[in-house]
DNA sequence: TTATATTTTCAATAAGTTTTGAAAATTCAG
DNA sequence: CTGAATTTTCAAAACTTATTGAAAATATAA
């Protein structure tokens, strides 16, 4: 396999993952380029080598800056801009956790701390069952928040390894 | 608000959620109808309660049977066949994480494997560069693959009380 | 300022995914 | 067995999401 190929790959596979975790497969490719370039890449750039056409590739392009994995990078001279991606694979994971955190897990707290606030008798086993469950739901998600809150502010890579000494 | 709204928001954000992460918002749904049910429920009460046809409802109670987030319950005497949901969340989460690394993650960590094993100049930068980007991604998948693992196993709700400690 | 390169927007369209519903298969009580 | 109840399947239709491409907006060099 060659560099052109095994690139390609990455790229397909990289699309297919972020596809099945509801990431449109065209950013996940996009990204995936951006993360295997050597040096930053315009739009015409990124639009040739996905076979995408400009539309799609700026829109991708932006949201893929709006989630702080992307970079505009400017070359003096040159009309164009210039896209890089962040390449450490820890920061990548971070910024990816908190932003899917903030957009889609937070409201889902903010919901399930609503509900739980229900009229009827305390006792029935109907609303007590379901109170339970649901503060269960609750707080786990609470739980789980405060560890990526923690994760994410630990910006160091190292932490990564030291906590990981935790699983043998 | 009384139960039935509540439950009726429950299932309409679990369903959100769900199909933010990749998962069909109908199953989301039928998992979340049978999380907040007091007893176990026949397809008949699935498909009203949810308004869908049989066919969608049978395909998604047997993709939640095959994720074992939900089991079949058979009630002597009665022909029908009666469905309820695994309600401890520690489990509930622990069964989505193996399936999803499982189905998604290993698939996408042996391609990466694949790919380093590449042909050309070990020295060019730009084969230097691809590679060890890869070779990060790798490590770093490989980390989380164990991390997940060792989670699973600890089958345990107490293993996790103890494992948030470490998140003040 | 002006002409041109570049980026952005968005309505139309294409592609992909989910749902339906009726027919086929299966199950089981009598 | 038989036949009614139940579950399963799957092609067609409905719905959702992504993509295109050309026009509008913006930026910049001269």
């Amino acid at each position: 396999m060659d560099l052109k190929e095994a690139k390609q790959q990455f790229i397909q596979s990289w699309g297919v993952l972020g596809s099945q975790w509801g990431i449109n497969r065209t950013m996940a490719q996009v990204h995936a380029l951006l993360l295997v370039a050597s040096q930053p890449l315009s739009t015409d750039e990124i639009m040739e080598q996905l076979s995408i056409s400009r539309g799609n590739a700026n829109m991708n392009i932006r949201e893929l800056m709006s989630w702080e994995l992307v970079q505009k990078v400017i070359v003096p001279g040159d009309r164009k801009e210039y896209f890089c991606a962040e390449k450490d694979i820890w920061k990548v994971s971070m910024r990816i956790m908190y932003e899917r955190k903030k957009r889609e897990l937070d409201p889902m707290v903010k919901v399930l701390s609503t509900i739980n606030h229900l009229e009827g008798d305390k006792k029935d086993p109907e609303i007590k069952a379901f109170t339970e469950t649901v503060e269960n739901i609750r707080k786990f998600a609470g739980q789980a928040d405060k560890m990526m809150d923690t994760m994410i502010k630990a910006e160091e890579n190292w932490f990564w390894g030291s906590f990981l000494k935790l699983f043998k």
